[in-house]
DNA sequence: ACTCGCTGTAACCTTTTCTGTTACAGGAGG
DNA sequence: CCTCCTGTAACAGAAAAGGTTACAGCGAGT
């Protein structure tokens, strides 16, 4: 399990913020995320305060406290929310510099910066064509 | 540096072999490709093997040993040694399953499922667009 | 002004994964 | 048969992620 579940979570959230909106709750705790996602409120807390400083979301303190969608969620894409929880870059270059006094070695960091670098930008226009309500949407369809 | 080099290590040593073929030599050990990339040739052999299994590149054992193209590389493109030594998706689910009575956390999962198969689809497809010669090209022209 | 509830974050543990390393069995030309 | 290199197992060390505990800080309501 390499895999990096982060997005999940951030966009999990996003979603329960997003129905329990519609459902006139306005405000939701960082434990009540996480009963649903089934994990540690501080996990909760950590993701969400990504998307706070990326601005998608906005919070209260005090009694009574607790997030909020800071847009509607048509309005958040699934690539913003990517930008503000995924920290690295999908592939990674070498972990030990290469061999200079080879041609490949040389040059080779560059040529694959310049690909990664367009295919991470294909991904995150894939995910660009998606919204939070477009998850929730599709969340909802299933059961 | 959570990032993945697989694909950097693979691609490195193809176009190695690429460019030494120009050049008249038609194989090369695991030591030769270790000395260019950098690193121990059992980490060579390991991401040639993918590769051998994935039908790029071929073996020949005994003296004068070595591996070779088994294509030209201007047909070996960037997503199938993307699918050759990448095992595991890009994002990952939960680590624990979800809370179940929670109408997002029972349909979250394969709505999720679906968008990530996209968005991996549109990063193979970008990966797609590039070859071995490609790279290669690219390679020398920054020396 | 005080209190209480929740946020924000540091510190730490455990698990997993990756790279790197050593060691050795096996295959195939010469 | 012999030699060279492949193929792979086994293991160590480092890094990262999720999870957990603990606690300081803020702010609305009393």
């Amino acid at each position: 399990m390499a895999a990096n579940s982060r997005l999940t979570i951030a966009v999990h959230a996003l979603a329960w913020l997003a129905l329990a909106r519609r459902q006139g709750r306005e405000q939701l705790t960082s434990d009540q995320v996480a009963a649903s996602v089934n994990t540690n409120p501080v996990i909760i807390r950590r993701s969400l305060g990504d998307l706070r400083r990326a601005g998608l979301v906005s919070v209260r303190h005090g009694p009574g406290a607790g997030w909020s969608l800071a847009r509607p969620p048509e309005e958040i894409s699934l690539a913003e929310v990517y930008d503000a929880v995924e920290g690295d870059p999908v592939f990674g270059m070498h972990h030990t510099e290469p061999n200079l006094e080879c041609p490949v070695g040389k040059g080779i960091r560059p040529a694959l910066g310049s690909i990664y670098s367009g295919a991470q930008q294909a991904l995150r226009r894939e995910l660009g064509r998606t919204s939070i309500a477009d998850v929730l949407r599709q969340t909802l369809q299933v059961s």
